[in-house]
RNA sequence: GCCCGAUUGGCUUAACGGAAAAGCGCCUGUUUUGUAAUCAGGAAAUGUGGGUUCGACUCCUAUAUUGGGCUCCA
């Protein structure tokens, strides 16, 4: 006599067990109609699933937040049955549900072709349309293991085998198709009515580059066809704000064949750039560092000493000269240490924080290079922190506060905070990894910060946190780090003098707040499509006159303007006004300033927004007041109020 | 590094194995203009090296770069 209590409180008694199903139709025959799934006790289940004692239960629909993860799900095994009606050799794998959609990988002789999505994608609508029951059944583990590889499913088998021995495993059948899966699944394939197959890609085994490169596909799915339009409409427009268009667009930077991997800084990219440096130079001298220099080229003899040469040597470029080994430094860490380690360092220095923009070359794999996002010539803003270990906890609070006062001026509000901890092969005491791993979580606590835990990601040399933004179509790039490390300072000999008058060896914080120049930039250009706030945007206004006649005015305005420390250029080329407005709109620069006769005479200048507002005419002296206002507040103060 | 695709004037895009086309930009002239494109003319391109073919942007092969993934990382 199950009671079935539903959630909104009300409460149905049954006579016998009852399935999700069936209690759906004793609501209403609509609701049985869109029932997907339910959530018994906390836990989602099919449709079918029956309920013998008293149960709490949500019935899914298209509705529910459930369903999207729950049909793509549905949507992959859809795909598998297509692949393997259409290509009985394939071998099924893996086929999970991911953000946006799903993917599923083969084992196939060849590679699957553009050609070949259609018509997967083709024949998974056919099998949809016939609403093929989706049915759960359960084997034991060697039952399963028997099933499969009579089938020649050899890779299923392998997973079942890796699964503990003890487990019942489920299967999901819909027709000519059988695979392992938990599930829960949508009753029928006639539930999956919006999807689309969007890439084939190849995709290691596992995940590890030592095994065979399977063949993977990735398509996504909505619980109707609208909301998979609008999907993929928004993706076309979030790819309009790819930092490599932009890039072009608007003559910031680009990449040549002769040095893959490295951005030549064209004028504007580089008003761009310089302005962050400055920005981030002042911002950190405030806070107590000291910056430093140190050299591109260094014997490779040092890096035999940090350790890089062994765990990072095919990702350093070597130069030799006079029968002397050196390599283009990949990272700065070890060149501070020997700046610290000039002249003895008492306990009274620490934390001694030290900061350099420094250029850093990895030779990347090729494949990994990503416009100036991921490239082999970078800048970082480096910084390390020389402390005791008490004080790590302190330095690390600091730290993020620091770095969010940085990306709230930048116009950055989604910070993604990952701590990534111990790995299996490391250095250190497990007394210090518990202590630094603490440390860094009850920062990110103590600031109140939602984090997620990486196990085993964590370096070598101690645990990290990564702040992570996303670019414009929601890859997720790490900038800013914060490191913990208890190797180096030991390996470099860097010692300081305590309270005792003994020898210690101080840990080392790494930390980077934008990460890279590159990689900023990149993003910082993708999240405002190339409409940066007045405050870094390269050309901050332009002054254009409608006739020959106010060409004197312009060039006089441009100067006051200029001299005011705006980035301002003139455009007294001979084209109509509504031609320039269009170019510089276009060149995404904020202000866009106009003199006719009317504003010779009255000393103003007629302003528009690159959105295309009309501010009306402004006095010339208090027009760059106000935009040296906002630059100075970097757009917390608008000319527009 | 691995899998799949791409590479055409400065940029964006065309072209059954048979005359490389267009728009924007550039140059020249025209137009002196009030808030997203004045008009006309001109110059300019098949990534690189091999091969197949009477003939290659197109097919094959190598190589470089690049896009999407995998792996790895700021």
């Amino acid at each position: 006599m199950p009671q079935i209590t539903l959630p909104d409180g009300s409460t149905r008694q049954f006579a016998n067990p009852v399935s999700v199903f069936d209690v759906a139709a004793d609501i209403g025959p609509g609701l049985a109609k869109a029932a997907l799934a339910g959530v018994v006790d906390g836990t989602l289940v099919d449709a079918s699933h029956v309920m013998e004692n008293d149960s709490s239960l949500a019935i899914v629909t298209t509705k529910s937040e459930e369903a999207l993860p729950l049909l793509r799900h549905s949507c992959a095994h859809l795909m598998g049955q297509a692949v393997k009606q259409l290509f009985p050799e394939a071998q099924v794998t893996i086929g999970p549900v991911i953000e946006d959609g799903f993917f599923y990988d083969f084992a196939f002789e060849r590679s699957f072709t553009p050609e070949d999505l259609e018509k997967i994608e083709k024949r998974m609508g056919e099998l949809a349309s016939q609403a093929i029951a989706i049915e759960r059944s359960t084997l034991s583990r060697d039952d399963a293991i028997k099933f499969f590889t009579d089938l020649g499913e050899d890779y299923k088998a392998e997973i079942i085998a890796s699964i503990p021995t003890d487990e019942d495993l489920s299967l999901y059948k819909q027709g000519d198709f059988t695979d392992l899966c938990r599930g829960p699944h949508v009753p029928n394939t006639g539930y999956l009515k919006a999807f689309k197959l969007t890439k084939v890609a190849g995709a290691y085994w596992r995940g590890d580059s030592n095994n065979a490169m399977l063949q993977r596909i990735y398509g996504t799915a909505f619980a109707d066809k609208k909301e998979l339009k609008t999907y993929l409409h928004n993706l076309a427009e979030a790819e309009k704000r790819d930092h490599r268009k932009i890039g072009k667009q608007l003559d910031l930077f680009h990449l040549q064949e002769e040095a893959p991997g490295m951005v030549f800084w064209h004028p504007r990219g580089w008003a761009i750039y310089q302005t962050i440096e400055q920005y981030m130079r002042k911002m950190q001298g405030d806070k107590g560092y000291q910056e430093i220099r140190t050299p591109q080229i260094v014997d490779m003899s040092l890096w035999e000493r940090s350790g890089h040469a062994d765990k990072f040597g095919d990702g350093m470029f070597s130069v030799s000269s006079d029968d002397r080994e050196y390599a283009i430094k990949p990272m700065n860490c070890p060149c501070h240490v020997q700046v610290f380690n000039q002249g003895l360092k008492s306990y009274r220095d620490l934390p001694l924080r030290f900061a350099e923009f420094g250029s850093c070359h990895r030779n990347e794999m090729s494949g990994a290079l990503h416009g100036i996002m991921r490239v082999r010539g970078f800048t970082q803003d480096d910084g390390h922190i020389f402390c005791t270990e008490s004080q790590i906890q302190e330095e690390v609070s600091s730290f993020i506060n620091f770095l969010h006062e940085i990306y709230t001026d930048f116009g950055f509000t989604e910070v993604i905070y990952r701590l990534s901890t111990r790995p299996p092969n490391r250095v250190g005491s497990d007394e210090s990894w518990d202590k630094s791993e603490k440390a860094l979580a009850d920062a990110l606590d103590a600031a109140g910060l939602p984090w997620e835990e990486l196990p085993g990601e964590g370096a070598f040399y101690g645990p990290k946190i990564e702040f992570s933004l996303k670019d414009c179509i929601g890859r997720v790039w790490q900038c800013g780090t914060m490191q913990v490390d208890f190797s180096m300072p030991g390996r470099l000999d860097a010692s300081y003098i305590d309270e005792n008058g003994e020898k210690q060896v101080p840990v080392m914080l790494h930390r980077a707040i934008l990460g890279s120049f590159e990689r900023f930039i990149g993003i910082l250009i993708e999240q405002h499509e190339g409409k940066l706030p007045l405050w870094l945007a390269p050309i901050q206004a332009v002054v254009m006159n409608i006739t020959n006649k106010q060409a004197p005015y312009v060039e006089k305005a441009v100067k006051v303007l200029q001299n005011s420390g705006l980035r301002t250029e003139a455009d007294l080329r001979n084209e109509k006004i509504g031609f320039k407005i269009r170019e510089w709109t276009l060149e995404r620069v904020p202000y866009l300033l106009v003199a006719g006769d009317r504003e010779v005479e009255n000393n103003q200048l007629a302003v528009r927004t690159r959105e295309g507002k009309d501010l009306g005419t402004i006095d010339l002296d208090s027009l760059s007041g106000s935009l040296m206002d906002e630059v100075a507040s970097r757009g917390a103060t608008q000319l527009e109020e």
